[in-house]
RNA sequence: GUAGCUAGUUAGACGGUCGAAUUGCUUUGCAAUUAGGAAAGUCCGAGCACAAUAGGGCAGGGUGCGAGAUAACAUCUCGUGAAGGCGACUUCAAGGAAAGUGCAACAGAAAUAAACCGCCACUAGUUAAAACAAUUUUGUGUUUUUAGAUUUUGAAAAUUUCAAAUCUUACCUCCUAUUUUUUCGCAAGAUUGUUUGGUGGUAAGGGUGGAAAGGUGGUGCAAGAGACCACCGAUAAGUUGGAAACAAUUUAUGCCAUGUAAACCCCACCUUGUGCAAGAUAAGGAAGAACAAAAGGUUUGCCCGACCUCUUCCGAUAUACAUCGCUUGAACACAUUGGCAACAGUGUGUCUAGAUAGAUGACCGUCCGCGACAGAACUCGGCUUACAGACUAGUCUACUUGA
RNA sequence: GGAAAGGUGUCAGAGUGGUCGAAUGUGCUUGUCUCGAAAACAAGUGUUCCGAAAGGAACCGAGGGUUCAAAUCCCUCCCUUUCCG
């Protein structure tokens, strides 16, 4: 679980960042993401009604969490971003979805170093 | 042993590393706790909060065999009745159609109501041109895939009827033409028989329909008929038993009247509305308009009743932000007493999720039968629905085998 | 979390107990018109199963019930949409 410094919050937050930020996509997620003022990097997870009932769902929120919890000491500093899950997302299991969360983001440069993205 | 019936239990286990939430101690950190039987559907019933209070009447809504349990109930328990099952047992929105209104297509002579055909008696008239019916011959046209037998079984209490089953048989690649046969319609002819009107009686028959004025059989009669009789059914009253629903039985009535109330309705009982996105944490102060009556507003769809001056700014004033509501409760476990039971009382012990973009997880290792349905959001009591596998109990039931 | 509305032929959409497999439009097929097409006009047309054919049976989201009779009335479930900060 994140610490809570690290977690987006807000209902509008959401939204200002869905209005203004920029959208990656891959198979099965997509990111969205935004610059902001605050030092801290801050993530926020969205997993719709479409992908399942609420067990499935809960498990899907969980696994993307411990993903950028184990990413989250390598990120840039004063962004925030969004992983929204697609439907298609419940036939991956553990590392597809690691995989997958690492890969849009290296493709957004938000890591701070070259050296870090050889060493995962 | 096989197949069932009923009542229940459980819902992978252990260890390690890294994290999240709450609480406590201490603030380095440590310790404890952290999702279900349905948390689901939101279908009922309550608590709780607000609407000045939660009042009366009507409307609307709900429930509907009896008694009990409960905070309450569309829940539960024990009984009654009906239906199903060989049985253990299971299922049932199970008041009123004689308070009134509505509806009942098609078919059928007739549909809630006694008339048409028919049958019978009396009376007036007619004697074969004509009409009707049956049988048959000829011509012509159209259409068509089945027909028969018996026994068995079941239902209506017996005669009889209906239904199902079984057996035999016809057709079976398609199209066209011709011939024959059968059925039906139309036209023409032949033979045989009968004829109409009125008044009255009658409800046997007219096989339709979900339903046809109690059913079957007999006596009886001009023809008939609960007109009378036997059995079965129905209704009413009484007696006995039971707390009651109701059951048993006796007597009387020739029978008073189809179905539908999950159509309106009647009867009995219950019912104010909105839902934690309820609501509380700020009471007050200043300014302006109005001041009686009237008008207006609020409270439930309406009426009564009740209540009320209104607007702006300041006030911690704000992106619905923070705190409370929020978890000790009709709570749970064990023992015991009362009760057939649902359940209630008493005693002892326990504290057992409380998040707010929303915690209860991720990875690794070992074991087994390889893990179904499924995620709290104010809280309880039920109902309904989903569910892999494993297990338990019963003086429980049926059949088979052995002693 | 709470509160409402709906589900009918390919599509839209009417039908609130009886001659309803279901109006009407749209789509599709055929014909007329034209050198050919479009438009217009006329006729037909739901799906599945059984059957040689004529024809018969089932189906109004799914499953039960009430009724002589259910797309319609009642109950349970499934799906879709909307509203409340």
């Amino acid at each position: 679980m994140l610490p809570s410094q690290n977690r987006l919050k807000k209902r509008k937050e959401f939204a200002y960042i869905y209005k203004n930020g920029k959208k990656i996509n891959s198979k099965n997620l997509s990111l969205v993401f935004v610059s902001s003022k605050k030092m801290e990097t801050r993530i926020g997870i969205s997993v719709s009604n479409k992908v399942g009932k609420a067990v499935s769902r809960n498990k899907i929120k969980r696994q993307i969490r411990e993903v950028t919890r184990f990413f989250l000491k390598n990120l840039k500093n004063h962004q925030n971003f969004i992983l929204v899950a697609k439907p298609s997302i419940t036939s991956c299991c553990f590392e597809d979805i690691k995989k997958e969360v690492f890969y849009l983001l290296n493709k957004g440069n938000l890591f701070k170093n070259e050296q870090n993205n050889k060493n995962n």
